[in-house]
DNA sequence: TCGTAAACGTTCAAATACGCGCATTATGAA
DNA sequence: TTCATAATGCGCGTATTTGAACGTTTACGA
């Protein structure tokens, strides 16, 4: 019997391990070699690859961000092709941080409006888009979400007002209402307070989820644009509260 | 089969990557190499060009960056090594704009230090240093400059203090002092307000070549780091002036 | 503008890795 | 010892990955 503890310390040890590698490292063929991966895969504790396997999360918190962002892309984007068709040439908008809201940008790449973020995928997205007048929050760098934060944020916003605020959502229910992982909740806050509606961009598996703080209540949303894929008691239960529920699809 | 882990990481350690180097650094064929470049590329985890690629959301800077970069770069890379030279460990820097300023960069990355800038350049060659503290001033986003400016910018200012500001010049002469082509001169007199030295970064190329707007006075000035070329009563009058001149070579 | 060299994408055969079934080899209890 | 169970190793047909070949596109300098 190899010791399967073993083996996986062996791989946590490097970025990818071949088969053969644990061939020779164990003395074992490559039918266990096999057997061992697929049991440690099924566990979820290595991810298996063609040729061997790595590290459950050995792709780091940089391109974890970026695994998020495949997930339900299609979904996001739907969504964020309905969210701009509410934003009005010549008004301003804040886009708010999450991977679903930067999918706004090729929707508004060439619409004439404003737009204030706090998001460096934002700015990326908008730059060469010279309709639109571009400002950045400022503050500190934070390079797991790829956006600013903290005091300079909050003081620039003293002097904002717009139309329209999108914020994406880590989760939301009917209880808390909407919430992140992210910590800058005091600037959800604030631009919550400068905005004439708020808007919350989720798709539906984020419903019953929760981050780790309440960004907004349920009162002060009005829309909240997510997929079909939304239980409908969730849904009536959101319109209770008179947040207008849009649906991609 | 290659591990697109290690080639991510790889390609994440350079500004762009060339196939070649793929080959060669991992042991691979041509087609191999682009194969996992079109898959990375496909997952949104780097941007491919003609050529190679590089790591993602560096898109535009990267090439216009070179670009600009071609043209006395050599002499930008050696003037920002020395300059880099000054700053202490645990100290606050803010670098303002210019693509001399930029080539600080690799020779502050690992550093322990908090970094103050308006240059999304800047943001990009910091954002994978984990110990550099980066902090991004708000505001209209310039795309020309590729920095924010404006009024947010200013007012992030008024609760920072530095230990050391550089900034680059569009030209400068022992009459009207540094000079840039930038309009956003409020903020370059209130960055000099705010920090304990004042440093200029600007090869020879520049002196008696005038921007359209005065950024420093000689008397604000305390280092003026440059290159051989300068003329020497140029570098006499700098000196009179108080300012270090402080030669690469 | 044109020509050249590098880089590209595509195709295809060879190499490699895979899963599955089955025989063989440990392990442990009766 | 004997049997039952689990783990291992091998063979083989299948699937995936790889590298070389080749025609096309792109970048760059004359």
């Amino acid at each position: 019997m190899v010791d399967r503890n073993s083996v996986l310390k062996f791989i946590k040890k490097n970025d990818f391990t071949t088969t053969q590698q644990l061939c020779a490292e164990f003395g074992i063929s490559e039918s266990t070699a096999r057997r061992v991966l697929d049991q440690l895969d099924s566990l979820g504790q290595i991810t298996r690859l063609h040729g061997g396997a790595m590290p459950v999360s050995v792709t780091g918190q940089a391109t974890e961000f970026q695994m998020r962002n495949s997930l339900f892309k299609q979904q996001k984007i739907a969504i964020a092709k309905m969210a701009a068709g509410i934003i009005e040439d010549y008004s301003t908008v804040i886009l708010l941080g999450g991977t679903t809201v930067c999918e706004l940008c090729p929707f508004i790449e060439n619409r004439t409006i404003t737009v204030i973020t706090n998001s460096i995928l934002v700015l990326n997205g908008l730059k060469y888009s010279r309709n639109v007048r571009l400002i950045l929050l400022g503050g500190l760098y934070n390079y797991q979400e790829e956006e600013v934060g903290g005091l300079l944020a909050n003081k620039g916003l003293s002097t904002v007002r717009a139309d329209h605020l999108f914020m994406g959502a880590s989760g939301f229910d009917e209880r808390y209402g909407f919430s992140t992982t992210n910590a800058a909740v005091d600037l959800y806050m604030n631009c919550i307070e400068t905005s004439v509606t708020t808007s919350v961009l989720a798709d539906s598996s984020k419903y019953m989820k929760g981050g780790a703080a309440v960004t907004a209540s349920l009162e002060q949303v009005q829309y909240l644009f997510t997929d079909s894929g939304l239980d409908l008691r969730a849904r009536k239960a959101m319109e209770e509260k008179n947040i207008s529920v849009m649906i991609a699809d």
